[in-house]
DNA sequence: CTGTTAGCGCCTTCAC
DNA sequence: GTGAAGGCGCTAACAG
């Protein structure tokens, strides 16, 4: 015969019955209120460690109104970079006893308008967002109708400017081309170029732009496909002509390891006849033979600025909006 | 002026009286009971569409003791298998409108305590749980003690036959060990176990039982280290003893894939001179050159099953305890 | 099939 | 400093 269990969970009125206090009195010590006794504290906290006490959030955030929650909706989380993101967001969370709830979109605008619904009906205070490929604005407006505080990461949907952290691709991309430029590289492509949100496209127009500048000839864009695919027929192409590029930029680090590969198979020694430069620096850019030169995007960081932007929104709702954006470092291997 | 907003969310009594119903009817239409009429529910849908009403879970919750809410607590979110994992069971969840909590333990058993709290304040139906390194039964006591429905992924807590999902580690060995032989391999090394949790020892000793019953020489185990390390001057001490060995089955594919950059700076042949084999078929073992051959463990399966057998278990609490093997399956690439 | 009543466990207000 | 009362939004139990 055990004790009692879970036939009648112990609650803030019994703790306040066995420490002879009142229910106000034992809510006030659970939230460290100043206005108790040192001794009556002491007493009270005592009996809830004695009692095995759990503190019942759900029934106190329907009088708060604030559930210490929030949610993560990405577009993909089994990405190694959206999962080091997570990362830093619960690293964030962490310390301010916030704890989230993920959900993964799959790139289905439908199903992230189920899933923030479904969060939305547990109350959550806040949201990070990742928003689908073909997602709109009625996305932000529904959220705006609920009054419900957000902000968008990596892709940030158009036309409106709101609380949102993001990375410098362009910036990012604008070093790694003056890197190849100095390795006398000038026939440098951009391969797998795939979703048209905003991400992808700061990714391509920084290369332009920065393929300007430098004077560099313009080579077609290899592009990309769902799940890190790349057109490998159309690069085998453009190496079979009579002007083969010399360097290539890559959508992320899972393309650039592909297309790697790929030239090893061709016997193109990369690093030496030819060279990869990647983005996002995963684990497995610093692991592969060659090792990657990368454009590292902190995907942690952008986890950790998010979850610190949201709660400022949480505190402050009427606060201006606020973009965040976080510069990338190339790393120098051998692959480039 | 725009309308109100967020003033005072439509509750479950607006509707129902913009509808001409009562509460209760109100609540039923909510939760799809065959108990009301269909042309009231229609009228009472189009009215919670139109005042823009959103299900209050959290006071739901306080009625009905369930919240429709787990937790996934991972010694660490970051690792792609793990997020593979979360996919599988958001997948899971994602049918079952069950939404999910995520926290990331970083291998302290402390901070797994914690997040355990928190989860269970916030009144989560059950947890699904890969113990940090260096937890003992007192975690199991704890959930016990509450009466919390949970199932263990992947490893386990000594001692404790509870709900349990996890891979055949020693079949996946097995399978990779003969295909070794088969290819003419002997001496063969395991390469970067390190910590000791029950996974760890499966593979290890699912090596050692599969070499010995191959009648293959023994050679030291290579150890490895927090973050997927391995001793890397121990591997070239081996490899350059007067039997060097021909073949490395590595703890997981990161650091396979490590250990082929390293042979191949050693300009030793991979596929050729030296067969390397992974575990977990991670998307960048296809993806690396030579394109590694490792042992799939399926961690979207496992987190899928977990998910499942997580519902059981809250469905039926004291239903008998049920152990998932996922067997894992070699999938055989150009590195052995 | 629909309505009434009585809480779930907590926090806030206001007395004392 | 502490206690008593009321209610957050919902649902279970029962009455009609």
């Amino acid at each position: 015969m055990k004790t009692d269990k879970q036939d009648a969970p112990v609650n803030l009125l019994d703790v306040a019955r066995e420490a002879g206090v009142s229910r106000a009195t034992a809510s006030l010590v659970l939230r460290n209120s100043p206005l108790v006794a040192a001794a009556t504290r002491e007493r009270v906290q005592q009996v809830m460690q004695r009692l095995g006490y759990i503190y019942n959030r759900g029934a106190a955030n329907l009088r708060q109104n604030r559930t210490n929650t929030i949610g993560l909706v990405l577009s993909n989380i089994s990405n190694p970079f959206f999962s080091t993101l997570t990362a830093g967001v619960e690293e964030a969370n962490d310390a301010s006893e916030i704890v989230c709830f993920i959900a993964d979109s799959a790139e289905s605008p439908e199903r992230q308008a189920r899933q923030i619904q479904r969060l939305r009906e547990h109350n959550i205070d806040g949201l990070i967002l990742c928003p689908a490929v073909g997602s709109d604005e009625r996305v932000i407006a529904d959220l705006d109708r609920l009054g419900l505080p957000f902000v968008q990461v990596l892709r940030e949907i158009p036309g409106c400017a709101r609380d949102y952290v993001t990375v410098d691709y362009a910036a990012g991309i604008d070093e790694a081309m003056a890197h190849l430029v100095t390795a006398g590289r000038r026939r440098i492509v951009f391969i797998g170029n795939f979703s048209t949100h905003s991400a992808a496209r700061a990714r391509l127009e920084g290369f332009n732009r920065a393929a300007a500048r430098l004077g560099l000839p313009s080579l077609p864009v290899i592009a990309g496909g769902r799940d890190n695919r790349y057109d490998e027929a159309a690069l085998d192409e453009i190496l079979a002509s009579s002007e083969p590029p010399e360097a290539a930029i890559c959508y992320n680090d899972i393309i650039a390891l592909a297309v790697m590969g790929h030239l090893r198979r061709r016997a193109i020694g990369v690093g030496s006849d030819f060279s990869v430069i990647g983005m996002d620096d995963l684990s497995s850019a610093s692991a592969s033979y060659p090792a990657l030169t990368t454009i590292a995007t902190m995907p942690h960081r952008v986890g950790e600025a998010a979850a610190r932007l949201l709660q400022k929104r949480i505190s402050r709702p009427a606060k201006r909006s606020e973009q965040l954006v976080i510069t990338p470092r190339l790393i120098v291997r051998e692959s480039a």
